[in-house]
RNA sequence: GCGCUCGUAGCUCAGCUGGAUAGAGCAUCGGAUUUCGAUUCCGAGGGUCGGAGGUUCGAAUCCUUCCGAGCGCGCCA
């Protein structure tokens, strides 16, 4: 069990409140040992008029111990109204129990977020892990296609981060396939271009972009007319290393124009070194546990194959872990195949210290995912555990109108051209703002609208608005209050933040209470997005309440003559800024003090 | 043919890993608004959670089976 940092988070408080009673009344009532307690759970009801807080534990306990869950909810309910925090306890339904609050339980909950400021909801003591996002070929700059699983990757690593992992970001250079070798000889007709001469059309089967010219141009400018005077095999490995250093390169600074950036960069070729071969070691580890035979496969059932050749052939065994076919590890001109080298890589990382592995992919190597997990289970002993999160597609629109994308002559939407258009913090907050497995429309004219059609606007409206609000109060009321966000929170955290009382106040507390439990939920569930969807609700109720401020004087921030309850407001709206600040920082978006 | 993912309001999507009367935004209709800085706010209508079975106190959620969409299906990565 995680633990908070400097205190309990409301839920988790309660929570332990509700077990302490369960375990009380276990011991009294002599039920019997060893009773599972875990599936009781503390949450916020559907319908707020429930109250505060429910919690399942008289159903879930019933069976175990041999009561009715209504008679077994009368006595829990019955311990839990001597608790100093609780209000109120009712019985409802089939047993659930409802808890509301005293006040004070949420002017604690604001206290709490201001006296742990940016690290409210952070949760220490998690495992290491290790994420991999993006791992495009190195054959060509990104295009909007990788953009999705690189920001779902990077907000899923800081998000996991926040929540106490060591995280380690890792992109995986697939540098050793055949496409490396397109890429070497496109690269090389630049180079005899730049020395002068007429290529014509790029052949069929090569890379056409124009994005190969400059490395043509470093290739002649560091060799001069060398090459042209050796054989292919001679050039090959010296324009392939110079090619893939310098698409590396531009895709590095692709993904920091989203701000991304990654620990380690493995290099698919430095698996089978030679000297070092991992992955001819880890077939033989599989062979010696058994997991690897000559056989033969059935023929593909669907679109048919043409030079289906049956023969005999190196197997991994993954129909013993989950799979539907064993899977060959050696194509027929004697080199590995990728799943061979990506057996022996998921091994490297396990051996490297990652008992936890999640690998982001895109949606059309869902049909890997099986194999792949399979292959971790007999390389780890089903110690290490892999999950794959898979990003589905992106549409391009423009005004409701799908943009053209064609794949031949490199003639695409490159990620540079989209963060450009619309900017960083559109791109990665749209891409957030969607389930991970669900297709995403995402239209370029939408996205750069200032409206409440437009979550990332209205978010990061909801932070502005917050410092707006501190500009107003310092030149009516406080002068003092600080401009920095430390001395501010300092400066706060003595107000009288009893004094917010409204139903419509409380709901905001409510709301900055929750986060902590739902950022526990979203990292569990390794789904970041729900992140985005809590901070649009946020700043929905902060927004709201700023509106009802035009209507009832009483409700505005800034109230002239009680500076007591300014300075409480002045807290609460810190609250706010403070969520919204650090909710946006895990996305990776940046929180504004000002909108222009 | 098989596998994976998905199917929730007219549209775009949430639904906290099994909880109570399934929720937002857009669109539609009806109100409010010379505001601490917007491009706002409040309310209403709108549902067989693709269909049918099953599991249990309880299912949009888990299982089975159909229907429909997307992706994939030795040596491509």
């Amino acid at each position: 069990m995680p633990q908070t940092s400097s205190s309990l988070h409301l839920f988790a408080d309660v929570l332990a409140r509700v077990h302490g009673v369960c375990r009380a009344l276990a011991a009294d009532s002599s039920w019997p040992e060893g009773i599972d307690f875990s599936r009781v759970v503390v949450e916020p009801p559907r319908d707020a008029s429930h109250g505060d807080m429910a919690t399942n534990a008289a159903m879930v306990l019933a069976k175990e111990a041999k009561a009715k869950p209504r008679d077994l909810a009368e006595q829990i309910a019955e311990r839990l109204r001597t608790d100093a925090l609780i209000a109120k306890v009712d019985v409802a339904g089939p047993g659930f129990i409802n808890l509301t609050l005293k006040p004070a339980a949420w002017a604690e909950a604001l206290r709490t977020v201001l006296r742990e400021g940016a690290e409210y909801g952070r949760i220490r003591g998690g495992a290491k892990v290790n994420v991999e996002y993006v791992s495009a070929n190195p054959t060509g700059p990104m295009h909007v296609g990788h953009c999705r699983g690189a920001v779902f990757g990077d907000a899923l690593a800081s998000l996991l981060q926040f929540a106490g992992h060591d995280v380690t970001r890792e992109y995986y250079i697939n540098d050793a396939g055949a496409q490396v070798d397109v890429l070497a000889r496109s690269a090389f007709l630049r180079y005899r271009e730049a020395l002068g001469e007429d290529i014509g059309a790029i052949p069929e089967g090569l890379y056409p972009g124009d994005y190969l010219k400059p490395v043509g141009q470093a290739l002649a400018t560091e060799h001069g007319e060398k090459l042209l005077a050796m054989s292919e095999a001679q050039w090959l490995p010296t324009v392939r290393a110079k090619a893939i250093a310098m698409m590396m390169d531009e895709i590095k600074d692709d993904l920091a124009a989203l701000n991304i950036r990654h620990d380690v960069f493995f290099s698919e070729r430095s698996l089978i070194e030679t000297g070092n071969n991992k992955v001819a070691e880890t077939i033989d580890f599989l062979k010696a546990k058994g997991d690897i035979y000559e056989g033969r496969l059935p023929p593909p059932k669907g679109a048919p194959v043409e030079d289906w050749e049956d023969r005999e052939q190196l197997l991994f065994r993954a129909t013993a872990y989950g799979d539907d076919v064993d899977r060959p590890l050696i194509k027929s001109d004697n080199s590995y195949t990728y799943f061979a080298s990506d057996i022996a890589y998921h091994k490297n990382k396990f051996d490297r210290g990652f008992v936890e592995m999640i690998d982001v992919w895109g949606a059309d190597h869902g049909g890997y995912i099986k194999r792949m997990q399979a292959a971790v289970k007999a390389t780890t002993s089903a110690k290490g555990s892999l999950d794959v999160k898979i990003v589905q597609l992106v549409k391009l629109l423009r005004n409701g109108e799908p943009v053209k994308m064609s794949k031949r002559s490199g003639d695409f939407v490159t990620l540079r051209e989209v963060v450009d258009e619309v900017g960083q913090d559109a791109v990665r907050f749209m891409m957030l703002y969607r389930k991970n497995d669900a297709v995403l429309d995402f239209d370029l004219a939408k996205v750069m609208e200032q409206s409440r059609d437009n979550p990332v606007f209205y978010v990061q409206y909801g932070h502005a608005r917050g410092h707006s609000i501190f500009r107003n109060a310092r030149a009516e009321v406080f002068p003092e209050l600080p401009e920095d966000a430390g001395a501010r929170i300092a400066w706060l955290a003595e107000s009288a933040v009893e004094r917010l009382s409204d139903p419509v106040e409380l709901d905001l507390l409510k709301r900055l209470a929750i986060y902590p439990r739902m950022l526990e939920a979203a990292a569990a569930a390794h789904e970041p997005h729900r992140i985005a969807f809590y901070l649009y609700d946020l700043a929905s109720e902060f927004h709201a309440l700023w509106t009802k401020g035009r209507d009832l004087p009483y409700l505005r921030f800034i109230i002239n003559n009680d500076a007591d309850l300014t300075k409480a407001r002045m807290a609460m709206v810190q609250g706010v800024v403070s969520v919204l600040a650090s909710g946006l920082a895990i996305l990776g978006v940046h929180a504004p003090d000002e909108m222009r």
